[in-house]
DNA sequence: CGAGTTGTTGAGTTGCGTCAACCGTTGTGG
DNA sequence: CCACAACGGTTGACGCAACTCAACAACTCG
């Protein structure tokens, strides 16, 4: 399908793709933009919150956690996982409005913002397929304003299971419904507005139900039906099938 | 400053200028295309969630929601005012993911996506410009998700009214910290994800402690400082006054 | 093998939800 | 013009979901 390539870059273009056909040109305009890989610790801080950033930042793989301080401590507020752009909003926003921090065994690319203007001046179909992902973004920080506003303790867990389940088979990092979960329970309570107890409780009732299985940090969703009822789970707000309305355009 | 106009739009194009002027073309191509206004009676859906739109919509004046379902009842997710678009992400998803919800006295613009999509086709600067605004609603979900995950009763709707006075004054849809909300208390509350009770209660204390004032539909902040205190509200997250990164260009 | 981190569990507390009654306002129709 | 219904706001009582405190177990890593 796709020729060969060494782009790192590939792994998101791809995942464009697979919503709308780029016209070759851009496709390759693209992969053929100076990007660098590196891997990043744990709990590295990619970046601060409050700083200007001069590189966009794409996940290759494993997780990435945005992040706000209020009140001297930081607050998960979205999680990125492979082939997630995470802050396209640096290019157009003067500082970063939350800060990105790195999970064990994360690779990171990071594109120059100048290449990356560059590229949306000269392929309009990209600049599209580019808001477009971040619309997509947008719809899933709906999705957890609602979760965290609406749903109780047990469900919110099992949706963002749910969710992280199907964003990473979506991106074939899995096939299973199974899948590593480089969080601590603190960071993941903390996520959903839950204390530490509480989630750790939450999840130990999911598992005395037989709806997931963990060990270590391997999440497995052992009854996906039953999960997907309880927290009233519609996958719709990930976007994952829907290609562009208009059809793909010329450049 | 800008030339007489007729155009509805003129609210929005001010907006988009305030932060990056616009080429002249552009602006007058934008102000140049067919834009329908109406008065949406009180709690008019004007888009519906998993119905195709094929228009994008404006507010002119007054108040909307963003709703979704879950579980039979509809959950307020976020608030649009004078000068927002609303659902510019209905010209890329085939499906609206949530609803759009009219209030008492709020007046809608409606363009079709196929002018909105050509505009985009033709001026570059604007199809920035739009992106850039979509990129703002995003960070103020973000706040949101932040808000109902880690305050508790008082600091968010503190927050709520504190967001809402900042961005009501930049769209100089009131000059002091006082501005009519024509929503009910029940619909706050489940904005906020607090029960109808509690959200009265905490309303209640803020008012007890001179912090706002309520006349009917009238909020009133009277102590704004003790409320950024109370709630640690940072409005940059509104990016309000951040200009486009890199300068203006030319389409 | 010890030290720090992460996960687990129990006990007591509290913020918030639910139930329910009541009041004021608005609006409608006899 | 009043009666009545409908709606939004206010308040009290009570129960529960979730938080905090605290101790301990399991795991990881130097």
């Amino acid at each position: 399908m796709t020729a060969a390539s060494n782009s790192p870059l590939q792994i998101y273009v791809d995942k464009l793709e697979r919503r709308t056909p780029l016209p070759p040109e851009a496709r390759s305009a693209f992969m053929a933009i100076p990007a660098s890989v590196s891997v990043a610790e744990s709990q590295a801080v990619i970046a601060r919150e409050g700083q200007e950033a001069n590189h966009c930042v794409f996940v290759s793989s494993g997780f990435l956690t945005r992040q706000k301080h209020v009140n001297g401590s930081r607050k998960i507020i979205g999680i990125g996982i492979a082939g997630d752009a995470v802050d396209l909003q640096s290019l157009w926003f003067g500082k970063q409005d939350h800060s990105l921090v790195a999970h064990r065994r994360t690779t990171i690319i990071a594109v120059t913002h100048a290449h990356v203007a560059k590229l949306c001046e000269t392929h309009r179909s990209l600049m599209k397929a580019l808001w477009h992902d971040t619309l997509i973004d947008a719809s899933i920080f709906r999705e957890w304003t609602l979760n965290i506003a609406h749903r109780r303790a047990r469900a919110r867990v099992a949706h963002l299971f749910l969710e992280l389940a199907t964003r990473l088979k979506a991106q074939a990092v899995t096939s299973e419904d199974r899948f590593e979960l480089p969080l601590t329970q603190s960071e993941l309570a903390g996520a959903l507005g839950l204390s530490l107890v509480h989630f750790n409780k939450s999840l130990a009732a999911l598992r005395e139900q037989g709806q997931v299985a963990t060990q270590g940090r391997i999440v497995e969703l052992l009854n996906r039906r039953a999960l997907e009822e309880e927290t009233a789970f519609d996958p719709s707000y990930l976007h994952i099938e829907t290609p562009l309305k208009s059809a793909s355009c010329a450049d």
